[in-house]
DNA sequence: ATGTTC
C-alpha cells in the first residue's frame, strides 16, 4: 500500500514518486526525497510541475530526482537533478542554472571559538574591508583576454601558481579545481568582458563569507577524518561564476532555442532550452559550461586566499586548510550503472551536491574510506552542516543530495516582513556579527526567509543518502 | 544568481 499526497505516491520513507501519468510526455516519473509536511507544500508547488516538465525531456534516464530543499528556478528547479544519455540524450543551460558552479568551499583553521570570539568585530569588518563584494563588484586583478582564457582551462590551478593558495586547496577541490572540457573558444566576447575584472569577488544575492564553529560532533571518526573537533573555527565560503557564467548561460539560452528548432525537440517550457548532449550546440555549451566552472574554482581559491590573509593578520601563525570544495550548479559527464549496466551521463545537478560514498576512486585519499565532504549551507542565523556521501546515494539519486536550506520566502516577501537593521541587532545578541552591502539585501536573506535547514538534512540522512558529521554555527557573516 | 528590462 502506497500513500498518496495529491498526485504525489509515497514508495518508501522519504520517497514519493511522481507518476508518468501526471502530465502528457513524461518519459520517466519524478521522484521526490521528502518528509510528509515537504510532500504536502510541494504538492501545491510550481516545483513540482517542473519536476514534471524535466521528466519530458529525451534521453532522461531513471527519473527526474528533487532533493528535501527543492524550490521553484529557471525551467528546471533549485534541488533538482537529472541524468541523460550522451548519446541520446540533451544537455541544458537552465538544468544548471545561472549562475555555473555556485558552490561552497570550507576551510577548517588551527584555532577555536574562544580564540575568536573577542575579535569577531573586527575580524568580520577585515573580511568585508579585503573580500570585494556587492553585484557589479571587481576585484584587484584585472586579466587580460589572454590570462583569462588560463584561467578557463587551468580553475583554481591558475591561483595556486601565482601564490594564492596552496597544493593541499586543489586535492579537496571536486575535480581538483578544473574540469578538463573546458573550451574557450566557446565562450563569448561579452562573457570575456564580465569576466575580466571579477575573479576574487563574493558577488550579491545569497553569497557569502562565514566565520562559524563546530558546534556539535555526530560521528566522531567522519569528524575527525575531516578535522572538524568540537570548537574548531572554519570558514564557509559561498561564491559562483558572477557576471561571466551568467553571460555564458544567457548566450547559450539563446543558442539552443534555435537548437532545438534544427533539432527537432519539443520542450513544454522553453526555459528547458537544451540541446541533443553529441550536437554541435550541445558539445560548444558543456566546453563553455566548464570555463565558467573552472572560472568559479578559480574565483573561490582567490576568495580563500583573502580570507587567509586576514585570518593571518588577525592570529598570527594560524593555519587555514581546505575542508572541500564542491559545486552545486553543474553538469558533468559521469558514469553510473542503470539498470544493472555501466552508462555515460551526462548529469545535471542544480542546487545539488555530488555525494561520493567510502570507497569512490574519485576521492582524495584522505577521504576515500569515508565518504564525500557534503557542505549544507543553512542560514545566517541558524547552522549549516557538514554531511557524508553514501553508496546509497550513488546508487538511487546519481551521487547526489541536498545543497542548503531552500528559500521558505521569496525574496520580496521577505523584504517586506523583515527590517535589515533590527534583524542586524537580533543577530548581534545572538553572538554573530553580520556585515552585508545593505539593510535590504540582509532583509532578503534573514533566517525566517529559509527552512530550517535540520530538517532538510535530516531527510537525507534517514532516506539513507547521506551520514551526519558535524553542525557549524556562525559568529560572523559577510553577505554579499 | 545577474551591469536585476540587450
Amino acid at each position: 500500500m502506497s500513500k498518496q499526497v495529491g498526485p504525489l505516491l509515497q514508495r518508501a520513507p522519504y520517497r514519493y514518486e511522481l507518476p508518468e501519468t501526471y502530465k502528457k510526455g513524461m518519459r520517466v516519473p519524478g521522484i521526490l526525497w521528502v518528509n510528509e509536511a515537504a510532500a504536502r507544500l510541494i504538492a501545491e508547488d510550481q516545483s513540482l510541475d517542473q519536476l514534471a516538465n524535466v521528466a519530458c525531456l529525451p534521453g532522461i534516464v531513471g527519473a527526474s530526482h528533487g532533493m528535501p530543499d527543492i524550490h521553484a528556478g529557471y525551467g528546471f528547479p533549485i534541488g533538482g537533478v537529472a541524468a541523460f544519455r550522451t548519446d541520446s540524450g540533451v544537455i541544458s543551460p537552465g538544468g544548471v542554472g545561472y549562475d555555473i558552479n555556485c558552490g561552497v568551499r570550507l576551510m577548517k583553521t588551527s584555532i577555536t571559538v574562544e580564540d575568536v570570539r573577542p575579535h569577531i568585530e573586527e575580524l568580520t569588518r577585515r573580511l568585508q574591508r579585503d573580500v570585494p563584494s556587492g553585484l557589479a563588484s571587481e576585484g584587484e586583478l584585472s586579466l587580460s583576454a589572454a590570462d583569462l582564457r588560463d584561467v578557463m582551462v587551468q580553475g583554481a590551478q591558475w591561483a595556486v601558481d601565482r601564490g594564492m593558495g596552496e597544493l593541499q586547496d586543489l586535492e579537496f577541490c571536486e575535480d581538483r579545481g578544473a574540469m578538463q572540457a573546458a573550451d574557450p573558444n566557446a565562450v563569448s566576447e561579452r562573457a570575456v568582458k564580465r569576466g575580466r575584472n571579477q575573479l576574487g569577488t563574493l558577488g550579491s544575492g545569497n553569497h557569502f563569507l562565514e566565520v562559524c564553529y563546530v558546534d556539535s560532533v555526530y560521528d566522531d571518526g567522519l569528524a575527525e577524518a575531516f578535522g572538524l573537533r568540537y570548537h574548531t573555527v572554519c570558514v564557509m565560503v559561498h561564491s559562483g561564476s558572477r557576471g561571466f557564467g551568467h553571460q555564458i548561460c544567457t548566450d547559450y539560452v539563446s543558442i539552443m532555442l534555435k537548437a532545438m528548432t534544427k533539432h527537432g525537440i519539443h520542450v513544454p517550457d522553453r526555459q528547458l532550452a537544451c540541446a541533443p548532449f553529441d550536437s554541435d550546440e550541445g558539445q560548444k555549451y558543456y566546453s563553455a559550461m566548464a570555463c565558467a566552472a573552472n572560472f568559479a574554482w578559480a574565483n573561490r581559491q582567490v576568495l580563500a586566499h583573502l580570507v587567509r590573509g586576514v585570518m593571518s593578520g588577525l592570529f598570527p601563525g594560524i593555519k587555514v586548510s581546505t575542508v572541500y570544495d564542491v559545486a552545486h550548479n553543474i553538469a558533468r559527464v559521469e558514469k553510473h550503472v542503470v539498470e544493472g549496466r555501466p552508462l555515460e551521463l551526462i548529469v545535471h545537478r542544480k542546487g545539488a551536491t555530488k555525494a561520493l560514498g567510502p570507497g569512490n576512486s574519485l576521492l582524495p585519499g584522505a577521504y576515500s574510506r569515508y565518504g564525500q565532504p557534503i557542505l549544507v549551507p543553512g542560514d545566517m542565523g541558524r547552522y549549516s552542516y557538514v554531511l557524508a556521501g553514501t553508496v546509497k546515494a550513488q546508487e538511487e539519486t546519481f551521487g547526489s543530495t541536498c545543497h542548503g536550506a531552500g528559500r521558505l520566502l521569496s525574496r520580496e516577501a521577505a523584504k517586506k516582513s523583515v527590517d535589515g537593521s533590527m534583524l542586524k541587532a537580533t543577530l548581534r545578541d545572538k553572538g554573530i556579527f553580520v556585515l552585508g552591502t545593505s539593510n535590504a539585501s540582509l532583509a532578503e536573506e534573514a533566517p525566517e526567509a529559509y527552512k530550517d535547514v535540520s530538517e532538510v538534512v535530516s531527510v537525507m540522512v534517514d532516506a539513507g543518502l547521506a551520514r551526519k558529521v558535524a553542525r557549524l554555527v556562525p559568529i560572523g557573516v559577510v553577505k554579499g
